[in-house]
DNA sequence: GATGAATGAGAATTCATTCAT
DNA sequence: AATGAATGAATTCTCATTCAT
């Protein structure tokens, strides 16, 4: 026994699916239709057009997966920890639904802004956390004092991004979040090597 | 008095610009007909269709630019000085062509991967610069040797990435290339403390 | 308690403003189910589709107006109050029911001739009724005998019409019945001036 | 060899002739297409939509025979041969262009107004025109002074809507022109006998 | 009987591409 | 070579009608 709910969030994770394999563009109604065992008609009862799926979708997501950030966040005490859980949840999340990772990368890079609100909000919540872990990193001292902070957090999101877009292309084949730990190491310490000066 | 080499680059600027201004799918042939100063049949006698047109587009730019990149490491000594140099007129050249940027930026995270050839190539001989980059400075011992270089190379593209898409998003209202030396400061050192045992 | 033939009138009355306010096409069996209380799809259990909603509300209506103007006629003597009769209760009611007298003008005029049948044998009884009483004035010496009956039909139907076409699109905002003795006066007299020779 | 102007009437008399003949709602962009011998899409080169498609039409078809009206008015001098050659006037002219009077009728009472400016402006003129008519007729003596002029409009109006009304409806089998001259002695001398007090 | 979710045929409109001039 | 009018396939969205509950 199916309930609209159901036929909705049906609806919804088809279209995340054809949205993400073929661009928002060059998806077509009949194919999320297709996709989701509906008729083309069927979709209009629960979304006002194309457009709207989008947005919902991402609506939808960015409301869970923010809140897990938070969580994670929330559960660890140096800053470092929790830059640490942060962007490791940020690859477990991503990497468990590759679709809304997909269309999130092409998203928020692509000149026509369909679901700019929701993505622009969640951008904005991702800047606020970065910036109050950073924050809470120097007054504790493990965080230099002399950084632009606006340029750091460019560089911590734009390595996490290219990170995902890479995972994404490579077509999931190893695991992202292997990557965390790695990462929030060069993002501490850089690539420089910083024992040159006692050899 | 105008040459074939003319109108050809000339509708090739036009469709750049209409690409960056509207996305690809939202940019008609007719628009960029317009733009060029021509009839939209003449855009079919140099391209034949309009996918060509930016394949075209990227092909042209890439080659020239990535000359430049090229140039720029060679003509410095330390691995620092190269990257900082190619990091600089990477800014200085996607800020003197900004369709270009916007265009460069949207396609290499669409999934619809057009020009995905040329992307790709341009992308992997800027991944093997890097490389070179990176090797050398371990040989010469500034860089540290416990590095997954395939990360390193995700981190300092993707910094470099959203350091432009957050240059674009802004109107270009900012100098751009003055990102640059903050961004080698941090990618080479991070933003840890690392003074903080001395203390 | 409601029967059955209480919610056939009531999808019926629904049906007849909605047409009157949209037109027949641009009507949608939504709106008429909402306007009616009652669930799409039991608009189907009372009616065969979209057409006969508008065909069985003009049975019902000229059914009854019909009677009133035979009622009207047949109250009168001489054919001039015959005639003044007709004209004014033709007014009262078409001014008493606005959505039916809209749809009336309307369908009458439309080439779409959906409530074909219902219009035509009204329309035919109509004239019928104008024959009778401008045939029993030419006997009483009232009226002409010189006269094209079938263009004085015409007439008389036209300058009704257009009457009440004139108060609808006025918004109703004047008393239409005032209007049925002037009219009658023009029939009858024309706007010619005859007493001209005389003086 | 043909031209635009050619091609872009040829449509618009299709339009009016699918339109006559179905109704506009009913009528559809493919089946004007194929009646003018062009693809769907050359229509839109012409026209920006269906609806420009019946206002063009109109404002095309009005102009010309308005200009006629104002001719064959002035072409006369007493107030009876002007509302003589405006009547035979506009029958010679409906006749000549059934389609045009088909949907000049069926739009002056539907309900949703589509060619409203171009109907009403023609309304209106032709009003004014009536007016002036009647106006001088008053002043030659030759019109009664006692008349509601606005009713004496509608009464015209409306008989010559409805006398073009039946022939449409005729198929056009006789000759509505000579309907004119004895709809004229209605009009002026009404049906009424005006020598029974002589009798 | 009543419901209203689901269907899918059908319509308007767009636009890449072609081709006669 | 250049033009731009013409094409028609493709797409979004609507809505009368059906039918399982």
């Amino acid at each position: 026994m199916e309930n609209n709910t159901d036929k909705k969030s049906r609806i919804l994770q088809a279209a995340g699916q054809v949205f993400a394999q073929n661009g928002f563009s060059q998806s077509t109604i009949a194919m999320i239709a297709k996709n989701a065992g509906v008729a083309d008609g069927t979709i209009y009862l629960y979304f006002k057009n194309k457009e709207e799926l989008l947005t919902r979708f991402f609506e939808n997501k960015m409301r869970l997966i923010f809140d897990r950030f938070l969580e994670t966040v929330s559960g660890a005490n140096s800053a470092e920890e929790k830059l640490r859980n942060l962007i490791r949840t940020h690859f477990v999340e991503f990497q468990k639904d590759k679709d809304m990772a997909v269309l999130y990368q092409v998203e928020t890079h692509s000149n026509v802004r369909l679901a700019e609100d929701q993505i622009r909000e969640m951008s904005k919540m991702y800047m606020d956390l970065i910036s109050l872990i950073v924050e809470q990193g120097q007054e504790q001292g493990l965080i230099r004092k002399d950084l632009y902070l606006s340029l750091v957090k460019r560089m911590i999101i734009g390595s996490l991004d290219e990170v995902i877009n890479t995972w994404i292309h490579s077509e999931g084949k190893y695991d992202l979040v292997s990557m965390a730990d790695p990462l929030v190491d060069l993002i501490l310490n850089g690539i420089g090597n910083h024992l040159r000066s006692d050899a």
